[in-house]
Order: C-alpha cells, then sequence, then structure tokens
RNA sequence: GGCGACGUGGCCAAGUGGUUAAGGCAGAGGUUUGCAAAACCUUGAUCAGCGGUUCGAAUCCGCUCGUCGCCUCCA
C-alpha cells in the first residue's frame, strides 16, 4: 500500500483518496513573470512522477495546476520590459508549457489562470468578509487569522513565536500583522478588476482557493508544492479555504518538494543562480536531468553539479542502450519480483533512488541476455514500463542533423569495406574523423552502429 | 529568537535497532574486439566528532562541530 508524507502531521500516512479510485491532485503553478528554472523542473518533475505512478497503481488521476498571471512581479517587470502584462505572462506560461513537454512532464488536466476568475475570487472574498474572516481596509481587504484557531498548524508554527516583519516591514494598519491581503487596490496604471472594495487585483492565495475550489471541490486529496510554498502560501490557503467551505482538511496530503541548490545554495533569481530549463535539457537531455532529480529522495534538498548530472547522463545512455531494438510489449511475468521491488519502493513515500536501482538492475538483465543471444525482450519490456512510470523516454539522443545521415551511412559502408580488406589504419581514421565531426561508431557481431554524441 | 532538514567510500545516494552498510558515476583489473566503442564480470566505506541507552546502533537520546532552508518575493 502506497504511504504519502503528510507535511501537515509530519508523519507517512497510508494512502487514502476522497473518492475511491479517484485522486483529486492541485499542484502550485508558477508565477509567469520570467522563464522557468530547473528548481522550478524539480518540483514538476517531482509530481509528474507522483501522478504517473498514481496512474500506473490504476487511480483516475484529476490533476490541475494554476499559472499566477497577475502580481506585483508580473506588474513590475511589464514595465520594466514596455510590454503589456498579460502579454507578458502569456509569453512565459507558454514558454513553460514547452519547457514541461521538453522534460516529458504531463499537462495538468486543467490550468487556470488568476486572472480569468477574478469573479470567483471576489465572491469567495465578499463570503469571507461576510462571515467575519475578512476584513476591508483603505481599497485592501485582508484575512483575519485570529479568526483561525488553527492558523500554523502546517507550518507548525505559533502567531506569537513567529517573528513578523522579518524580511517585509509590517503594514500599521493591520489588525494583526500577520494578516494577510486578499485584495489589493489598484494605484494608477496597475491592472485592475472591479469589486466592491473598488478597482483592484487579488492577493496571491486567495487564487488557489477559488480555483481549487471550483475546479476540483472543496476537499482535495493531495495538495503539493515547493517547501517554501508551506508558510505563508499554503498556511493561507488552508486558512481561507477551510473558514470559506466549512469543510476540513482542504487537502489530506500536503506534499512538498526540497529545494534545488546551486553552489550550496539556494537557487533563486534574486541570487543570480539560476539555470534555465532549456539549456540543460539540450546539454544533459531530459531523461539525465530527471534521473538526476529521481536519484535522491523528493523531500531532500538537491545540490546542482555538473558531475551529478553527467553521471546521469551517462546513465540514461545505458538505460536507453538496453532497450534499443528490443520487443515493445513482451511478456515481463518472469520479472515479477523486479516488478514488486519498484512498487515497494515507490510505495514508499516515492523513493525513486531505490526504485531508480531496480531499472539498473533490468539494463544489466538485459545486457546480459542479449550479449549471450537469449531473449531479452522481458527485461527490457519492464524496463521501458517502469520507466516511463519515472517520465523517462529511454531514446538514445539524436540531433536534428537534417540530411547528414546519408553521407554518414556511406563513411560507415566505407569503412566497412576498408576493414574486410583490412586497411585498419584507413577504417580507424574515418571512425576517428566521425568521432571528431560527434558521431561515434561501433563495430558489433550484428554489425555496425552509428549516432550522434552528445 | 522560533520552526525544520541534513552530514554514509573520490562524487551522487539508499538504508532509521540485529546475518557480509542497496544502487549509480568515476578509478583499477579482466572478458570481448584487428584496435576501439558499447556491453558483461571482478574490485573499495563501519556511517562528522564525543558521550549515553541496549545483549546489539549508521539507525534511539544528549552535547559539540559543520551545512542548508522557512518565519508574508519564491517550486
Amino acid at each position: 500500500m502506497l504511504h504519502i508524507y503528510n507535511t501537515l502531521s509530519r508523519r507517512e500516512e497510508p494512502f487514502e483518496t476522497i473518492e475511491p479510485g479517484v485522486v483529486r491532485m492541485y499542484v502550485c503553478g508558477p508565477t509567469v513573470y520570467a522563464s522557468s528554472h530547473i528548481g522550478h523542473a524539480l518540483s514538476y518533475i517531482v509530481f509528474d512522477v507522483v501522478r504517473r505512478y498514481l496512474e500506473y497503481k490504476g487511480f483516475n488521476v484529476r490533476h490541475v495546476q494554476n499559472f499566477t498571471d497577475v502580481d506585483d512581479k508580473i506588474i513590475n517587470r511589464s514595465r520594466e520590459l514596455g510590454i503589456p502584462w498579460d502579454e507578458l505572462s502569456a509569453r512565459y506560461s507558454d514558454e513553460f508549457l514547452r519547457d514541461m513537454d521538453a522534460l516529458n512532464v504531463k499537462r495538468a488536466h486543467e490550468y487556470p489562470r488568476a486572472s480569468a476568475v477574478i469573479e470567483d475570487i471576489v465572491a469567495d472574498i465578499a463570503r469571507l468578509i461576510e462571515m467575519g474572516n475578512a476584513y476591508p481596509l483603505d481599497g485592501d481587504v485582508y484575512f483575519r487569522v485570529l479568526s483561525d484557531p488553527d492558523y500554523g498548524k502546517l507550518s507548525h508554527r505559533r502567531l506569537d513565536e513567529m517573528n513578523a516583519g522579518a524580511r517585509v516591514e509590517v503594514d500599521e494598519r493591520k489588525e494583526h500583522p500577520m494578516d494577510f491581503a486578499l485584495w489589493k487596490g489598484a494605484k494608477p496604471g496597475e491592472p485592475a478588476w472591479d469589486s466592491p472594495w473598488g478597482p483592484g487585483r487579488p492577493g496571491w492565495h486567495i487564487e488557489c482557493t477559488s480555483m481549487s475550489t471550483r475546479s476540483l471541490g472543496p476537499q482535495l486529496d493531495i495538495h503539493g508544492g515547493g517547501n517554501d510554498l508551506i508558510f505563508p502560501h499554503h498556511e493561507n490557503e488552508i486558512a481561507q479555504s477551510e473558514q470559506l467551505t466549512g469543510k476540513a482538511p482542504f487537502a489530506r496530503y500536503w506534499m512538498h518538494n526540497g529545494w534545488l541548490l546551486l553552489n550550496n545554495e539556494k537557487m533563486a533569481k534574486s541570487e543570480g543562480n539560476v539555470l534555465s530549463i532549456d539549456n540543460v535539457v539540450e546539454k544533459y537531455g531530459a531523461d539525465a536531468y530527471r534521473i538526476f532529480v529521481l536519484s535522491s529522495h523528493y523531500r531532500r534538498p538537491l545540490n546542482f553539479s555538473e558531475e551529478a548530472v553527467v553521471s546521469a547522463a551517462t546513465v540514461a545512455e545505458r538505460l536507453a542502450t538496453a532497450v534499443e531494438g528490443a520487443e515493445v510489449g513482451a511478456d515481463t511475468t518472469a520479472y515479477a519480483e523486479d516488478r514488486a521491488e519498484f512498487e515497494a519502493a515507490m510505495d514508499d513515500d516515492f523513493n525513486t533512488s531505490r526504485a531508480l536501482a531496480v531499472l539498473y538492475r533490468l539494463a544489466t538483465e538485459s545486457n546480459r541476455l542479449r550479449s549471450s543471444e537469449q531473449d531479452e525482450s522481458g527485461a527490457a519490456s519492464l524496463l521501458r514500463e517502469l520507466g516511463s512510470v519515472l517520465g523517462l523516454r529511454l531514446e538514445r539522443w539524436e540531433v536534428s542533423a537534417v540530411g547528414v545521415e546519408p553521407f554518414v551511412d556511406l563513411l560507415v559502408q566505407i569503412r566497412k569495406e576498408l576493414r574486410g580488406a583490412k586497411q585498419f589504419a584507413l577504417a580507424d581514421r574515418v571512425r576517428d574523423g566521425l568521432r571528431e565531426l560527434g558521431v561515434s561508431v561501433e563495430d558489433s557481431p550484428q554489425g555496425t552502429k552509428w549516432r550522434f554524441e552528445r
């Protein structure tokens, strides 16, 4: 049985859904004001694997992920660039989807946008005011944290222990320093929507409440996001949602991934130490980055290093080699133990590191059988199947070098004739020359194969 | 100040009370190869330090040292 670590209880809990067989999963999406980086990629790969594994287990997963497309950072950036905010957010949300496709992250079933649900948000805020959980203030609206007796239960902090204003100056007009904005009154020139409290835009946290309840109902099975979202974002979502719907828990399992570090420091735009997704995918390949991410447990912080990703790229090649040319969809019953071990690892709060060890063993097995001229298709098929649960494509890397293939084929054919004539010096010159051009040539009893090298 | 994560062989990383501490990368040796490449086989650690609990600890407790994160920008 699947067990998931729940941030709320700080324990692993057996996974039981609200509705049998159905998983309602909401993952916090990006604020689309700039390119996403490989830290974001880590998070979405983690939740992609969660989804894929749940689907493998037979659950009908309903996966919703929002785009935050109205907020201060977007407004600021659009001013800097002189581009309308909606154009800017559309540009980066499109780019985000392309990046996710490149990483083989399955698309969510729905991508609600904050700007498209303003009416719902206004209605929810009005209701919170009506119930006494929120109060208007000079065109803004704030959530009254003291109205939620459980406030702090996710992050396990108490209001009186928190160091309000540690990073941001406290607005003295608020009733309580931790009260947070549901609605922000617009300053001149800012994007604004009409509301009972004057023109403005939604605060950050309320959009997730409005969107998740509209898309998935008042209660979720899984709510996920990065570690840093625990406080305040998810804490505030819980407070709003549970007060609003009167139903608790808002989400049964709160999952949070650890942070990606670069040079042992948090990867963040403000630190200036970010690597772009397309850059890494192009250089190492999507499988390599996924293997790098999945080789450690998702809740642990992970340090990005050239060496670790290169190592993952080597592994990706090895796995791809092991399934290359093998019959697809062969009988895997002989490998039931390997499958069971993979499932046991994944059932243990998605222990992908252990799960990968099963794939490595299958790769070795497949290669060994093949080289001893036995049928490797069972091992290879299971490797493909379990690999796809981890979102691995297991394809050799190909350059879209349009039109050069016939020339390479010709050179390889000529080299074959030279070898046949024992003209090894010349044959090696061809091979070395091709390698310098990025083409590796491999001889085997079955013939000669060549491929582009990264 | 409050809350939390972590320190396992050169590198990455499982394992959280009990036979020989998974696995991968790199390195070394070997098989194969005209030579290579790919593949396969073999090969290394007593778990940051100190003290304690226990018949028994990497695994529990305490302290020390070190690293990282959160406390209204953030996946």
